[in-house]
DNA sequence: CAGAGAAGCTATTGACATTAGCCAAATGGG
DNA sequence: CCCATTTGGCTAATGTCAATAGCTTCTCTG
């Protein structure tokens, strides 16, 4: 009958420590309630349901990486700042896996809040990319290729893919992807024949997998 | 009690597919039974587990892929190599989402067939990039740097991500990000200095989330 | 044509998420 | 201070899964 003083945020915050220990998929209301000195149902006086739980879970991880990345960037621009973002983004998401995960989730569509934070987030490089002045499709196209950059790297090496030739240090693979990337981006923003000045705006349905 | 004259293999197939319909998390063996027109229970004369009917789908992606690369990319050489084989790589993820996803999965530490059938298509990425006289740590560095790159865009894409702007066609920055890639690379093979001659080797643990 | 092994089936169990319905603890207005 | 309301927690029960046990029926081989 003394009452746990939970809250949602509480909850969710203790999920999203429970996932980067055992995986965002083995995450269960079980254990996540005995953690919480509380019994399993109670959690739904704090939850709408597992995929409430993380969305709330991403939602918080998408600012804090948006955050991270923020910080990160301050009183940098050019290639500086897109390394010190990339190294913040990888630092930030091996330390945090499982909220990594999350944070890649897609918001469900009406998720105003959701599409805030994700929106907040991709913002902070887009603005670091302005740098090169890169203007309407070139920019989304510089956004997309460095977030599936930076995305393709970490999602495999928090899934371990990197350890078929282990001896090889993986810093080293993430320095000169990052430099790559620099260098491609150079290369490019003199060839562009760029046109619209589209940018970020609406989102879409739902999700699925996350692989 | 006619026999439906399932095995291994077919059930493996039949699962792929379901689960390229409805996404790899949602493949549940009773709907699976269902469409092989058996119980539930019977699934278990050809499988093992959930995790290992995962492997088995994974088993075949995986040579799956490695044969649309093999193929995409034989009789060409450099550039022309990588891009034909980003593009097939592409088409074949999107084509396939969740057999893609499944490609992804780290065998289990003693699979050897799993092992084996991931080294190939590993295999296949190190052959191509050879062309740029990459060697050793070097070698493994424009690998890692090439797989990143594109499963990050791949698993962006399929996961909706790039909705954000729909607007701006998708292919062109894809086109763009190979692009990029190749020009990294040349702007890296001059200045690397490169020692070992590492190369593909064991495989450690097992994985978790596959986001 | 017997009989062994493979391939199905029904019945059960156990782990989860989720809902219903009850009761106690805070809380806040008189 | 006191009671009414809201809030948070609990037990019990349900439904969906994966997984196991144990029985029966094909099927194929000697």
């Amino acid at each position: 009958m003394p009452r746990a003083g939970l809250n949602r945020n509480r909850v969710a915050e203790e999920a999203a420590v429970m996932s980067d220990e055992v995986g965002l998929s083995r995450l269960t209301l079980a254990t996540l309630a005995e953690r919480l000195g509380v019994r399993q149902p109670s959690l739904y006086k704090h939850i709408d349901s597992m995929a409430g739980l993380h969305r709330d879970i991403a939602v918080h991880a998408k600012r804090a990486l948006g955050e991270v990345l923020a910080r990160a960037s301050v009183g940098r621009s050019g290639p500086d700042a897109i390394a010190a973002m990339s190294h913040a983004y990888r630092d930030w998401a091996v330390t945090h896996p499982a909220r990594y995960a999350a944070s890649n989730l897609m918001p469900a569509p009406g998720d105003v809040e959701d599409e805030a934070v994700s929106v907040a987030a991709i913002q902070v490089i887009a603005d670091v990319l302005t740098a090169y002045r890169l203007e309407g499709d070139d920019a989304v196209d510089a956004i997309r290729a460095f977030r599936s950059t930076l995305h393709g790297f970490v999602s495999y090496e928090t899934a371990g893919a990197f350890r078929w030739s282990a001896d090889v240090d993986v810093d080293r693979s993430f320095d000169r992807l990052v430099r790559g990337f620099i260098a491609a981006l150079d290369s490019w923003a003199e060839t562009s024949g760029h046109t619209l000045t589209t940018h970020l705006t609406t989102i879409g349905e739902d999700h699925d997998d996350r692989t």
